[in-house]
DNA sequence: TATTGTTATACTCTATAACTATA
DNA sequence: TATAGTTATAGAGTATAACAATA
């Protein structure tokens, strides 16, 4: 085999993968707070910067009625805010708060200290592996964040 | 620096970067399908065996009960069954069935189909650096599946 | 007419508290 | 008395369908 791209059966595989993070994703998260989705949203809000309502549901997965709620609850906790577009008057821009970023810091921190305690029981290379990998997933999620609705959902 | 170890920064990096997994796990799913919950835990019973009930909370991140319900639905749909332990009576080992192996492939050939169109837009070498790290991922998500909550949850 | 977002409604999923059964 | 799991209840989160406003 001579091949230079992976074969199909590595996306199987990272697909697999994949499926087991959730558990782990939720697990580092504190009990008490924010839904994965809801810290997620306020992830992109905080990374890409203020954000269009269409734009959010499409890069979450979820319909738009379901980010119009989300972003109200948001509001409500005054983590967000919705603030109008000037060129059209349609869309809804949403943006973080000052106390958005703030939560969002803190969430941060506790992952951080639990991955922290989680790392220090597997082999260095582990780390290593990861955080170079880290750079990739990112975009990868990047990507499915833009316009991903028409070609990835069923 | 010459240091061999990360530095705690790292740690902070890998935390903000895993948050915006979400939105491409659930991208990555179908619309209709089962929950992330529902389908982390189909791939923790297809890939550690027949489990407890409350390693299954524990491993997922979630609350016994929800646990309870969440088997409920998988028994109601054929995916799961309850079986009796025999050392101790008060224990319930929740097996995967043969529907259940076979919903899970489907899901993962649909992830998978969506992987390769997202990873096609990518650079290879983002493929390769994925790939690379997943072992260490799933020894990670396993890592916190096995008596987290004593020290990760809030 | 098409697009952006909201409202209405019903259902799924989850947590807390109280309970049963077994150890 | 402690542990494994369930039941009861309430609330958060989500989807589909129908709607309003703007382009």
């Amino acid at each position: 085999m001579t091949e230079t791209s992976p074969a199909p059966t590595d996306h199987h595989a990272i697909a697999a993968g994949l499926e087991g993070l959730i558990g782990l994703l939720r697990v580092l998260s504190p009990s008490g707070g924010p839904s994965l989705t809801t810290a997620s949203t306020l992830h992109r809000l905080d990374t890409a910067g203020p954000s269009r309502l269409s734009d959010l549901a499409a890069g979450e997965g979820v319909t738009q009625p379901a980010m119009t709620q989300l972003v109200s609850r948001l509001e409500r906790q005054g983590l967000a805010e919705r603030r109008g577009h000037q060129q059209d008057r349609r869309v809804v821009m949403v943006h973080i708060t000052e106390a958005g970023t703030r939560l969002l810091g803190q969430r941060r921190a506790h992952r951080a200290a639990a991955l922290t305690r989680l790392l220090a029981s597997l082999p260095a290379e582990d780390e290593l592996s990861i955080a170079a990998a880290l750079p990739a997933l990112v975009r990868l999620a990047a990507m499915a964040s833009s316009g991903s609705e028409r070609w990835v959902r069923s």
